[in-house]
RNA sequence: GGUGCGUUAGUUCAGCUGGUUAGAAUACAUGCCUGUCACGCAUGGGGUCACGGGUUCGAGUCCCGUACGCACCGCCA
């Protein structure tokens, strides 16, 4: 037997049991006649002693462990005459009486340390190392929990869990797919699922009327932060429900995450938002609503007064930043020249400062008189001390985004983004088509199984623009934790949506048919949703990528630099696969 | 496809307006130290200043390009 403890389980009630214990070498300290080793494994920390007076030969051996050596030390559990309060064995110390070196390490290339030396590209490098580290190991743990919490809320509610295959045809729209040649089938090819999108909608045919997966999903598109090539979704879909059933089993989920992981009960249903209402007052489709700075339109009162940027501008707005009047003019240049990079775009911000008399300052003074700008500040309900922010544009869309940017920066200058403080939110009733200037089409906003909401079916071939989908995304902290919608099980309607969506029927019939085949044989109402299960964990372990919530995660290019992948295939291998490089 | 920032010791970084032998901390090694736990003290080794080109009497430092990393825009139904 290796170890009949771990490191991290032994206290006072253990004292005077002779134990093994089995891990890695965290540290030595040496003090000339006697040796302090803490011994590391995925459960904590204890201290060994060695002692020359007691025995100069293991307390040679012990002088010679370096880091990360991995030993079996067998000892008797002893008070500690000096204790340590700072970790949970504190108050033990093991007198090694055997000690065996089970591997010998070399230096590792950063410190295995809570806060380690090691910057982010070598941490990917060593990735077997960095998981070694509290920090990262926690955030697995946090994982699996919560995966195991998903499972067990699922499965109490009659959910199935089905795998669908991971070698599956490439979808038209969308995202790019990664693919992969067939050997048996030369010049064809597989896509990895960017989700189990159709195959979920087929078990509802088969009669698996509550489904779910916690599965890997593949898209070849450029990362962020919170964004790799493949990663994990809890994938759900239901029969014979409508909007509001899917809504109330997820938010359901949802609260059972936050209760038993976060210990947050909450119990008020989470608010909802139309899209159209989200875009207007936060000018995104995600709000985080842990703070309010609603947007507030300034169109009727700033215009026609003399200041051409306004007169001319086809969206005038701003938000009120309660008790920030005291912004330098240093903060307020900073906070322009952040709405100007390239990446916003802004021409330029307007400010306005409530005195404490009540009287407005603003940038713009020479252009309005104090009535007007009275009545921007009651626009805003602003209380003396607060600041207001305005931008304007010429196209509406684009400076209602530029004022969201402005108004998360503002409200993380301000300390309103706490990781401590979540505000989830539906945001329901998007459209259910997009305009693609680029392409002179319309795009299916969520995806093309998405059902209309009946009422805005009679606009489907009058207003296709302004048709809303039976479609929900939940929204937590300004991050889109997941989405789905009601789909489509009507082949008709189905057909009707290819059409809009520029599908010949023979196109339709090649990618689709699988599916339009199996609704003629009875397709019961289904609907569905997807949880993004790294973003969940990175918002709950309060990360700001979701790469430290994924054991091996790619980097910005898509590489594994661990792996050193992706890589070249031998000659051999590409014969195999019917394929040449063109270089 | 684009924008910004970065690349100097094993590691994290400093290095000003171009000018002696490129520094600090930490890690590592050696020695001392019997209650440390961020131990302490002393000594020591350790550098293709990412790569290529240019400007200059002289480049870690300025300019151009390339590669790589990070963040972001486009993209991500």
């Amino acid at each position: 037997m290796y170890r009949t403890r771990t490191c991290g389980d032994l206290r006072m009630a253990d004292e005077g049991l002779v134990v093994t214990l089995a891990g890695w070498v965290q540290k030595t300290r040496k003090m000339g006649g006697m040796t302090f080793v803490d011994i590391r494994d995925r459960y904590g920390i204890t201290q060994l002693v060695f002692n020359q007076e007691v025995d100069a030969t293991l307390c040679e051996k012990a002088n010679k462990l370096g880091r990360e050596y991995v030993i079996q030390v067998t000892g008797t559990v002893r008070e500690r005459s000096s204790k340590n309060p700072n970790i949970p064995t504190g108050e033990i110390e093991i007198i090694v009486s055997e000690l065996n070196v089970l591997n010998a390490a070399v230096t590792p290339p950063f410190t295995i340390e809570d806060d380690t030396d090691g910057g982010d590209d070598l941490r990917m490098k060593y990735r077997y190392l960095d998981l070694r580290r509290n920090a990262v190991r926690k955030n697995l743990e946090l994982r699996h929990r919560m995966a195991f919490e998903v499972r067990n809320y699922l499965d109490k509610q009659g959910f199935l869990e089905v795998e669908t295959p991971v070698l599956v045809n490439s979808t038209p729209e969308g995202a790019r797919d990664f693919v992969v040649p067939s050997r048996m089938n030369p010049g064809q090819f597989y896509a990895l699922p960017q989700s189990p999108q159709t195959l979920k909608q087929l078990l509802m045919v088969s009669g698996f009327d509550r489904y779910f997966q916690i599965v890997k999903c593949f898209r070849d598109e450029d990362l962020r932060a919170d964004r790799q090539p493949e990663f994990t979704q809890i994938d759900c879909e239901m029969s014979f429900v409508e909007q509001e059933d899917v809504l109330n089993i997820f938010e359901g989920m949802a609260k059972h995450l936050f209760k038993v992981i976060r210990g947050i009960d909450i119990k008020e249903a989470f608010p909802r938002m139309s899209w159209h209402d989200a875009m207007k007052y936060y000018g995104s489709d995600k709000p985080d609503l842990r703070f309010d700075m609603k947007f507030v339109e300034l169109m009727d009162i700033m215009k026609g007064h003399g200041f051409s940027v306004f007169d001319n501008a086809a969206y005038i707005g701003g938000i009120c930043a309660e008790g920030a009047a005291t912004y330098t003019r240093k903060q307020l240049d900073a906070l322009t020249e952040f709405v100007k990079r390239p990446q916003i775009g802004a021409k330029g911000m307007v400010y306005a400062r409530v005195e404490a008399d009540g009287n407005v300052k603003s940038s713009v003074d020479k252009f309005y008189t104090q009535e007007v700008l009275q009545q921007m500040k009651d626009a805003f309900g602003a209380k003396p001390g607060d600041l207001i922010l305005i931008l304007s544009g010429d196209d509406a869309m684009k400076t209602r985004k530029q004022l969201c940017e402005l108004r998360l920066e503002v409200a993380g200058q301000l300390g309103l983004r706490d990781k401590n403080k979540f505000a989830c939110l539906w945001v329901i009733d998007f459209p259910l088509f997009e305009w693609s200037e680029e392409d002179q089409r319309f795009y299916a906003m969520h995806h093309p199984f998405t059902s209309p909401k009946p009422e805005d079916i009679p606009l489907l071939d009058s207003d296709t623009g302004a048709v809303r989908a039976n479609a929900y995304d939940m929204v937590i902290n300004g991050v889109e934790v997941g989405g789905g919608s009601i789909r489509i099980h009507d082949s008709k309607l189905q057909d009707k949506m290819f059409q809009l969506l520029g599908f010949t029927e023979e196109k339709a019939q090649e990618r689709f048919g699988f599916l339009m085949n199996a609704f003629k044989y009875g397709a019961p109402p289904h609907g569905g949703l997807a949880y993004g299960l790294d973003r969940w964990v990175s918002l709950f372990a309060g990360l700001d990528s979701i790469r430290d919530c994924i054991a091996f995660p790619k980097n910005n290019s898509g590489r594994d630099v661990m792996l050193d992948a992706p890589g070249q295939l031998d000659d051999s291998q590409l014969e195999e696969l019917h394929l040449t490089i063109d270089n």
